[in-house]
DNA sequence: GTCTATAAGTAGATAGAC
DNA sequence: GTCTATCTACTTATAGAC
């Protein structure tokens, strides 16, 4: 158990990618320095070295782990079912797991053009394999007569923008509780993709 | 109409607009230089500053500038009407005008975080002033028993978030133009909000 | 694993010549 | 109005001592 004095690797790898994902959502990638990250977690910007290979590895770390993490999570929630009470189950599912991770939800959002080309497309490959989840269940619930949609894709990208929009507004202290609001979008998703 | 060689400041000033523009929708705020946009004017750093007095008021005008064309425009187009109409007529102008502008809107939900805390005010007193204009339609129509809506301050906020996510996937040279892009978004508009 | 020190480059903004 | 030159400060990343 005993430990060297400067031995702290798992306990603080966490800790610098906490500070980054919380220092990247506030003033965005390009507005952070090394240095700051560095402050947050009680180092020199040197030792972060230890952790990551350079400032890209850095964030492309967050955004694969978030985006991982909501494929895992969507991968187990998903109870089959008819389309109607997977829609919904998928409406109730997005908006709890984003307005659990507010920080990650915004830098994948925001930081996209400062990937490279090369972790960009990676990134951009789970977003789709995410929204297919989605589509695939308006697609059944088309052909099954149980919704009306004009263009799949498009109401897969648009319900999906109006359920993730509910992390720019949501407070925990205000006057709705995440269950609430739930219901609120999931009569609005449920009404627009009606037959 | 001679004028001395350096004297371009009517066309110059617009120009570094522009190039701002491009440059902060492209690269974000923070990852852009005065010298880059310098260079895409054909300039060198030191001659911005005779049109701007530094890099945040660039930024803020651009931003106040936007904002100010979309209450505008929305103040001249806004024909009354039946709350039916006028939400119909609401959608497919905001549609319109954000994939008119689509640097301009990008920067405006993006880099809000860049602002000093005194330009934020602004820009979120004229975000808010826009947010009232479909709110009061809703709100109307609601107590007209047009529509159904749970939480007529959440509603506003779900649309105007499905509206503006067209930005995010619309390329003009799609398989769709944006009439049928409005339509396809007004039915389900007009469905999720529906009695 | 963390430190100090440093390399090599870039940032925003200003001064003064023309 | 634009240029060159410059100030001051900060950037990412690395080297080597401990």
């Amino acid at each position: 158990m005993a430990r060297t004095q400067g031995s702290h690797s798992e306990i603080t790898g966490p800790r610098v990618e906490a500070a980054a994902l919380r220092l990247f959502a506030r003033h965005g990638f390009a507005a952070v320095s090394m240095r700051q990250i560095a402050g947050e977690v009680g180092l020199q910007a040197g030792a972060l070295y230890n952790y990551t290979p350079d400032k890209q590895s850095l964030l492309f770390g967050l955004m694969k782990g978030h985006m991982d993490s909501l494929l895992d999570a969507r991968a187990q929630a998903d109870k089959g079912g008819d389309p109607v009470a997977r829609l919904e189950h998928f409406t109730r599912f997005h908006i709890r797991f984003h307005l659990e991770r507010p920080d990650a939800v915004f830098i994948s959002y925001m930081e996209l053009r400062n990937l490279t080309p090369e972790n960009f497309e990676v990134i951009e490959g789970l977003r789709r394999r995410y929204e297919d989840e989605l589509e695939g269940i308006l697609r059944e619930g088309a052909a099954a007569g149980l919704f009306d949609v004009a263009d799949t894709k498009v109401a897969t990208l648009a319900v999906i923008a109006m359920l993730t929009g509910v992390t720019t507004w949501y407070r925990q202290e205000g006057r709705l509780t995440v269950p609430e609001v739930e219901t609120i979008y999931w009569d609005m998703v449920r009404k627009a993709v009606a037959a």
